[in-house]
DNA sequence: TCAATATATATCGACGCCGAGGTATGATGC
DNA sequence: GCATCATACCTCGGCGTCGATATATATTGA
């Protein structure tokens, strides 16, 4: 999650570690606060595995920068990501807002749309939070008032969700058809 | 989270580690299944650390079964978990859903209305998922559909559980109000 | 008869994440 | 003159998670 968001800011403009901070921060850092103990070592790794490029300059306010930039492999590394990504990225929320927050950096638009196809399926496929045996328990079901929230959330927060999926596959897949015939 | 998805499932009834599996699968593993081998381990921790016991048994339909109760300082620990939660477990949304299907174990009413109003501050909290310098960017202004339907659906999902938390709030409070009373 | 599946428990190495700590510079405020 | 803050980077130990792997039994179906 982590990576795919250094990859997909990088992708924008080339930036040092502090600001990256600051993006990834606004980000995802709401939800889960992002420690330089995972950035550097994040940064690090991608730097070693040819992803991205590192050049020290002058700082602007104090000490010396070491600019980020996004390599060929590291291009095609997030291209790859947003392509095909598993099936974690799709199901776990905060993967999934990271993951549509560069969406747009997938060139075809019927590319964007099979990646929201898969978000749809998982959404549309029944599930149940609780079980009595074998058997899944609906929200009225139980007295607990915590439980009947959790559902009730969680049914508006997915349905919300699908109403924009739909319409946006829709017109995803008409622009990549017009280009087609085009 | 897994440990309190343990911790509160044990305290409705005692369970071996297979069934516990399926349970919190159920709960959690829709969005991000438990491996074997993280809750193995995260029994085997929380037995040395004498919140639960283990007892053998001759298994139902197959290999014998190790039967989890939870201890009376496993039964504090899962209070004191749901009574002072901490800021991760109000803000990710994983572990806040996992905290609310527990919830019902806190016996007074003001102290589940304690822990909901801190969800409600933390939603109510003005957020910006991106900036444009120091500038917070609103759903308006990009021309990217996935930036916008992400700001979309968060808007939504947020608003639909500010709703349910402010009437069961008040709901809560007016019980704990009667029953001071009483 | 043999393979697959469901039940049932457990370990191990690899790896990523986190919090704490450390270093250095320039601007701001008292 | 000095402390504090924001900028800017980095390491390390500890710990939890994961995937692979191992073991054993009973049932179901080919």
């Amino acid at each position: 999650m982590l990576e795919l968001a250094i990859l997909g800011f990088l992708r924008d403009q080339p930036l040092h570690g502090y600001d990256l901070r600051r993006r990834v921060a606004a980000l995802m850092g709401h939800v889960r606060p992002v420690a330089d103990g995972t950035l550097y070592p994040a940064i690090k790794r991608m730097a070693a595995a040819g992803r991205l490029i590192r050049k020290d300059e002058p700082g602007m306010a104090a000490a010396p920068r070491r600019m980020l930039y996004l390599t060929p492999e590291g291009h095609a590394e997030l291209e790859r990501r947003l392509r095909e990504p598993d099936e974690l990225d799709i199901s776990d929320e905060n993967r999934w807002f990271t993951l549509l927050a560069f969406l747009r950096h997938l060139d075809a638009p019927v590319d964007q749309a099979a990646v929201l196809r898969r978000r749809l399926a998982f959404l549309e496929e029944p599930t149940s939070f609780f079980y009595e045996g074998d058997r899944p328990m609906g929200a009225e079901e139980f007295a607990d008032p915590f439980r009947q929230g959790l559902l009730t959330i969680a049914h508006a927060t997915s349905e919300a969700e699908l109403t924009w999926l739909r319409t946006t596959i829709a017109s995803l897949e008409e622009t990549g058809a017009r280009s087609r015939v085009t």
